[in-house]
RNA sequence: GUGAGUGUAGCCCAGUGGUCUAAGGCGCCAGGUUGUGGCCCUGGAGAUCGAGGGUUCAAAUCCCUCCACUCACCCCA
């Protein structure tokens, strides 16, 4: 038997109406802050990503889908969502349009992992980017614009984290001191650790083992050595974060895992408990841009798991709006009703009023049966009396009465 | 890639070597008189007990291998 690849799951009709309501609250808010929706293709060159995401990262050292067409090209199914924005950005000139570009998406993500709770193979991940603008301001706005977002959805106990990873100029100033602290205590750290302290000493900061904890808390922090920009940028987007309101707590400890993010980085965590806490995340990427062959180019994004979200939904017990069932169930006996029963079930959604039709020949007490089971408010009657009549019956599920009515009384009786 | 737990009908699950030709509940289908749902009653369909191998006179039950699922780690949305 067939089943559905590992960390990759259907989305059945059930689960239909959290993603309905998640994918228009995202139309909604871009619709809001000013952001087109771009879509780029699921695969892109393998070196796209591994250029932009760093050759070290887990996910492009382990986590990529990549195949080969059969004309040789290395392709990889996209294991996030920023970098073909910006190929799409720098391949279609968007330099010449009004800056900063604003773009979102909505899309599958493709990384290989184990799957666990709130992690798959085949993700869905809402983002939106704002390229080619250095204010922190826009940083302010891209944080705030995620907020409102999840407050719009329904989420309470949001925390979000900020953190200012510096840029080429004071990064490698602070890796240096980060290490240099590291060092003294190497004879302390977890065996991870002591790779990470070679290979990618920013992760030192939140491993999640108890004894390095209190050397992760007392090691030094980027946002504390920072250049002259950045301590003014960082600075600036915290008094703007003030002014829109925005509770958020400096961690020094907070890293994000693509290799492209400079200055702000800032996640976002429902405290619902779980291990999978953040449910979404971004911050700037000012060298990406002409790193992938663009202009020097700032810019800023965000994103954010839809299944994470609706885990979230779910947990805190947000009430979602419920997808609308039809309104009419046409049941019919016999031959010759059925036929008027087809010929009306198409004329109702003619109408524009949604119909169910009795199929499979089954008893009126079957078909009512499932009328009621699928939560159809009214049940159209056709038998061989309102044939005779030239009417139907109309019965009301939820008060059990019934009426004979015209056929063409039917629509306005429907819709109330 | 690592660790732990779990795998019996669509779903929840009973069953720890013979009485299992596998129980129950939900759901599904049908009936409870002639054209009427929701409650109740009755009946029915649906399981190679995750797969393969082994031990045994006998295995859903014991052993091995594999697979899948779940949770956690690494890492990330």
């Amino acid at each position: 038997m067939y089943q559905a690849p590992r960390g990759a799951v259907d989305i059945l009709p059930g689960e239909q109406p959290y993603w309905r309501y998640v994918e228009q609250q995202a139309v909604d808010i871009c619709q809001l802050y000013g952001y087109g929706r771009i879509d780029t293709p699921v695969f892109e060159s393998t070196g796209l990503f591994a250029r932009s995401i760093g050759e070290e990262t887990d996910i492009v050292s382990k986590e990529m889908y990549s195949f080969e067409d059969k004309s040789g090209n290395r392709l990889t199914l996209r294991p996030e969502g920023t970098a073909p924005v910006c190929r799409a950005y720098i391949e279609h000139g968007m330099h010449n349009q009004a800056q900063p570009v604003k773009l979102y998406y909505l899309t599958p993500i493709f990384r290989y992992e184990r799957p666990q709770a709130g992690r798959y193979r085949q993700h869905y991940q809402f983002g939106y980017e704002a390229i080619g603008d250095n204010d922190p301001v826009l940083d302010a706005e891209v944080i705030e614009m995620a907020w409102r977002f999840y407050e719009k959805l329904g989420l309470k106990n949001l925390k979000l984290l900020l953190n200012s990873t510096g840029c080429k100029k004071c990064r490698p100033g602070y890796l240096k001191s980060l290490k240099n602290y590291y060092k003294e205590h190497a004879d302390d750290l977890c065996k991870d650790c002591r790779v990470r302290l070679e290979k990618n000493p920013l992760r030192l900061l939140d491993c999640k083992r108890t004894q390095c904890q209190p050397l992760a808390a007392a090691a030094p922090g980027s946002a504390n050595n920072l250049c002259p920009d950045c301590e003014e940028h960082f600075k600036s987007l915290k008094s703007y974060l003030d002014l829109l309101g925005l509770p958020f707590s400096v961690e020094h400890r907070l890293v994000r895992g693509l290799d492209y993010y400079t200055r702000t980085v800032f996640e976002i965590q429902p405290q619902t408990g779980g291990a999978q806490s953040t449910i979404g995340g971004g911050g700037r990427y000012d060298d990406l841009i002409e790193e992938l062959g663009g202009k020097p180019t700032p810019a800023i994004g965000f994103a954010t798991g839809i299944e994470r979200i609706i885990l979230s939904l779910q947990k805190q017990k947000v009430a979602i709006p419920p997808t609308p069932m039809p309104q009419a169930y046409i049941a019919s006996l016999g031959e010759k009703a059925g036929d008027k029963a087809v010929r009306l079930a198409s004329k109702l959604r003619q109408d524009g009023i949604s119909a169910l039709l009795a199929s499979g020949a089954r008893s009126l007490k079957a078909q009512l049966r499932q009328a009621d089971k699928l939560g159809i408010r009214y049940a159209v009657i056709i038998g061989d009396e309102e044939l005779a009549q030239g009417k139907v019956m109309l019965r009301d599920m939820t008060t059990a009465k019934q009426e004979t009515v015209a056929e063409a009384e039917l629509p306005a009786k429907l819709l109330y």
